[in-house]
DNA sequence: TCTATGCTCAAACGATCGTTTCATACACGA
DNA sequence: TCGTGTATGAAACGATCGTTTGAGCATAGA
């Protein structure tokens, strides 16, 4: 790759354009074809930058995950020691809402994430877990701080609890429309704020 | 089709089929060439005795969700008026849990669901929501007369994140791993329990 | 200027897809 | 028993899939 062009604008457009067909067609049903024409690329391009469609699934993934898991981190590292449940769980939930909130591609990362869970496929799932482990671990050992008391198999099973619900929510399943006459960024923040508030509850409960 | 063998083994062994395969690789992961070899049917079965794949698709999903649905009103309607929160949820939650436990087909829908959830598809969507508003409407109605302070868009705030939490779960993409020594049945009893606690908590919060 | 390298291109590869066709076998009412 | 409609069979349809090939172009370093 020519340093002048590190950012190659091929690269980026073939992700983009995977990124916005995997969203709308699931990984299986986008085509290189597909992606290769909205992307204005040559076909053959996505097998010489990424090596296969498999890779090119999991760079779409890794862009935006990594930006995310980062955002999370420093989130929660910027709370003091006397920051409440509440602080820590939009530490958590607040970057993957406003990551779909930042350009057009984010929202479309909503149902590439969606499609992500819904991928059996074993290899797909490790590369998930490898990228979300480490994040998952601090968020557990920052909550079970706040809570004492807790039994830890109980918190993990809350955690659980929490990632689904926000998972559901990324990925705009929910029966909630968007009212017309509300922003969609006023529909996020309000997400972020019940989901805070109904984790907090869940969580704290006896 | 003949009277005497309405429900046709040729049918039943498709969808049997359909659900695993659907399950394992995806609506357009799977193909029908797989469906009929693990059926032992013929290709043009299909076709024949469906229409075409996307309907297949849609007699998987309705065979499972129809029994769901009348096990949820059911439980729904043997509540007093007196049960609790708890029991409306349970009522709720419970049927779902049970029915990925009833026999191997049940578990394959696990993810079967999380395929359809994940499916963009207009004609799915569509042909879910109308297979489940009724449903939802109910409990509502009935979570409502047990939180007469709670605004409505509120409730359904709270219950569409409660839906969220649900379908995770129920698509087994939790972070928590059934323990060896306890069976499948204690581990989705665990989960209806901590699904159920979790959930009052945050319906009732302030 | 020459050469090596990064990149794009059109074209084709074999494989597999959902669907259709048509012949055949079977069961049942007339 | 005959005729009719249901069901299954093998085979092929055109389309599309992910991937590979090899030629051609542009650019950077020698």
């Amino acid at each position: 790759m020519r340093l002048s062009e590190e950012l190659s604008s091929t690269k980026q457009r073939i992700l983009d354009a995977a990124e916005a067909l995997f969203a709308q067609n699931g990984f299986t049903g986008a085509s290189l074809r597909q992606v290769t024409s909205m992307a204005k690329v040559n076909l053959a391009a996505v097998n010489y930058h990424f090596g296969s469609k498999d890779k090119l699934v999991e760079e779409v993934l890794r862009r935006r995950l990594d930006v995310l898991n980062k955002h999370r981190l420093d989130a929660l590292a910027a709370l003091r020691d006397t920051a409440s449940i509440e602080n820590v769980l939009e530490a958590f939930i607040r970057p993957a809402m406003e990551l779909l909130a930042m350009d057009h591609g984010g929202m479309a990362f909503r149902r590439v994430m969606a499609r992500a869970y819904a991928e059996q496929d074993n290899q797909l799932r490790q590369f998930l877990s490898a990228h979300y482990s480490n994040v998952l671990r601090q968020f557990a050992h920052a909550l079970a701080e706040r809570l004492p008391t807790l039994d830890k198999a109980e918190l993990y099973w809350r955690l659980d609890i929490v990632i689904g619900a926000l998972t559901y929510a990324m990925a705009d399943f929910g029966i909630i429309q968007r009212r017309p006459d509300s922003s969609e960024e006023q529909h996020l923040e309000q997400a972020v704020q019940h989901l805070v508030h109904f984790a907090a509850a869940g969580m704290r409960s006896a």
